[in-house]
DNA sequence: CCGGTTTTGTGAACGCGTTCACAAGCGCGT
DNA sequence: ACGCGCTTGTGAACGCGTTCACAAAACCGG
């Protein structure tokens, strides 16, 4: 079956962005399921597994043409690589870090990314005292090597002081970089062809502050 | 089932989850406006220094009651302290954390706890190695001296591999913990009374993978 | 003191995402 | 072969959040 020439693709480019943020969960979920031994899935057993709802997940998986069996559930294996071709993590993305201090060191062992088919390509500083070291297999480079680095689809991770980033950012989006997710705490600016996500380490914990906050007032009435 | 029980009058409690998510954002929006001498600010501006909608920022804004001043603006400080008491950050929570690897130590000297109220008041591990080490000024102790920490509000954050996470949760919660922020790539199960969130450093990376991916598909039509 | 200007606060419309509920489909036991 | 039970896929309803558009309110210059 040639997925690729049915129309099928033209579903593809409309899965909703809250599906997509919910699509690296599975694959995560699944892998686990995959290493227990199992070969097919329940909606309800992976949606356990996933931390999310039955019908949420079955929409979810519908909305990228994923056919299941009725009665029986779906196939992990093959629900992997439909994710996984989804998500574009087959032929891997090259990313570039930028910002080689305690968070960006996090990132560059963190084993989440190449096991999913996504590696870091280069670590890059600006720092004398770090560059030249060898982290995580890669060797710090200085930033100003970074253009001609930049081959393809590439993303660019920028893990350095907030004051830095805006500079570090328009100089990915120089050398050819459109997709920037930024961890450093601050609003960047791009041009509008670039994809720009952020994460915020000090965000979520503000949030539960607040939950935990309303929990104390609230336990007082 | 605490949210059902609420009566309506509480409209300060109603603050939609939404918003919430935001005045981090906005908190920070207005340091930084606020280091640049400015007294007032109206919504366009702050919108445009938090990276939002301007309609958005002043609806945010009503749901907490704050008043601006029609013509003029906001007063920058009023702002900050309002923000700062809906968030709960003028009492602060005491932060637990769990875990001192790369991702830890990160967490540990992130500047942005700090200044928001929100200071990490232990760090916990069970390496030997690590226990003793001085970090950002706090000594690393074990796991094991967790129970008699936790004195009434606090945030357990975990930051150790996917497979110690689960064990690490159900010890915070023993020990009181009632907010539990996770950095590990693995679903927690918690008792319903017990706040989670969840950052996963890795699912960002694939959401732009997704849409570089459906870039350059979508260049080829 | 008053019209003009600026900006807030908010009701209403809209769109997206979640949830519900059930028909359609598949395998299995008999 | 055939009904029976299980699970998927999905139309429809619902709820939440965003956006729009404008009236109300405050300041200012004359």
């Amino acid at each position: 079956m040639t997925a690729a020439s049915l129309p099928e693709e033209r579903r593809r480019a409309a899965i909703p962005e809250a599906t997509i943020a919910r699509l690296p969960v599975y694959l995560r979920a699944l892998h686990g399921l995959a290493e227990d031994g199992l070969v097919t899935v329940s909606s309800e057993e992976l949606a356990e597994a996933a931390g999310v709802n039955s019908a949420k997940l079955r929409k979810d998986l519908s909305h990228l043409g994923s056919y299941g069996t009725r009665g029986v559930g779906y196939d992990v294996e093959h629900l992997v690589e439909q994710i996984s071709s989804a998500l574009g993590l087959q032929r891997p993305c090259s990313v570039v870090l930028v910002g080689v201090g305690n968070l960006g060191r996090a990132l560059a062992g963190y084993g989440g990314f190449a096991s999913r088919g996504l590696a870091i390509d280069a670590l890059l500083d600006v720092d004398p005292a770090t560059i030249g070291q060898q982290i995580s297999g890669l060797t710090v480079r200085h930033l100003d090597e970074l253009p001609g680095m930049v081959t393809g689809a590439s993303i660019g991770v920028i893990a350095t002081p907030a004051r830095a980033a805006q500079e570090v950012c328009d100089r990915l989006v120089a050398a050819g970089v459109t997709s920037i997710l930024n961890f450093a705490p601050t609003v960047l600016s791009v041009p509008p062809h670039v994809d720009l996500r952020k994460v915020d380490l000090s965000i979520e914990l503000q949030i539960l502050s607040f939950h935990e906050h309303r929990k104390a007032t609230g336990a007082a009435t």
